[in-house]
DNA sequence: CGTCTTTGAATTGTGCGCAATATTATTGCA
DNA sequence: TGCAATAATATTGCGCACAATTCAAAGACG
């Protein structure tokens, strides 16, 4: 019975502290995307929709948010079966699925425009810390994503 | 089509930081966890388990990883069906139940002690950059779970 | 002692994540 | 042109998360 192994203690787990502020930082959205009707995916996905320029792709999606299309394929029916998004597919290519915001899409930013602010004095954090942790978080996920060799 | 709403751009979501970083994180414990036929919440549960000095309530290991029942509950079935973990009803009050490790489930220990040290360098910083970011993670988790006021 | 409340775990139902596979469209190339 | 290889999305299956509800046991209290 070898206690105290120092490298297996939770209180030391780098993925268990990011962990918990994930699913702590999606439970402050809760009550706040619930006025919406929309699952914190669904805003995310919404976030994206909003800042596009043009019809994006399940695929663009997808990049952006790191999520593939059996997690966005169910999700993008939902956001069609409530009339937020359309989903299409593209004539010049039809392996592809456009997916482009309704009225009703276009129009739920405005109502979202405030939720950030709303949530951000729960992280108890200033703005600066913010952005800095924002930064280091970004760079520990490209890290992680494209490991330098093996 | 007012654009340029930068409180709504994804890149500055300190959530979708959090977010990106905890499930690319858990990506990279995939393959190590693999070897053991481990998924990672169960993972995270092992860790309490290793911790502990005396068995624990669905309840204790719920309270460390901020896990309800919901989840709990099926986990800790499946821990016990690959015979890592026993369940069984506290004789002192029936309401609880404790779960201990089977001879397996803490030879497992021993097997499981190199993971971290074979993730870490995935994420690409140094110990010390590490150990601050755990701290910061932790402190707003705790901002987040026990918000002063409404 | 009876019963009302509280507590701890289990159950139910929904929506992710993600691996693995299938399906269909396009591309490459002999 | 024909056909294999590739690409984009969809489907299937499993295991979380989490809200809501149920159920059984323990406490509280008249």
């Amino acid at each position: 019975m070898a206690d105290r192994l120092p490298q297996l203690e939770l209180a030391n787990q780098l993925c268990f502290a990011l962990y918990s502020a994930s699913r702590a930082s999606i439970r402050g959205y809760g009550p706040l995307l619930a006025e919406l009707g929309l699952t914190y995916p669904q805003y995310l996905t919404m976030l994206v929709l909003w800042e596009a320029t043009e019809p994006l792709t399940v695929g663009d999606i997808g990049a952006r948010l790191h999520l593939d299309s059996g997690t966005l394929t169910p999700l993008l029916k939902r956001l069609e079966d409530v009339g937020l998004a359309d989903r299409a597919r593209d004539p010049e290519d039809e392996r592809r699925v456009l997916i482009t915001l309704t009225e009703t899409g276009q129009a739920m930013r405005a109502k979202a425009a405030g939720i950030p602010e709303r949530v951000f004095p729960l992280y108890g954090i200033d703005v600066a810390s913010a952005q800095r942790l924002i930064r280091d978080l970004t760079e520990i996920t490209n890290s992680l994503t494209h490991p330098r060799q093996g």
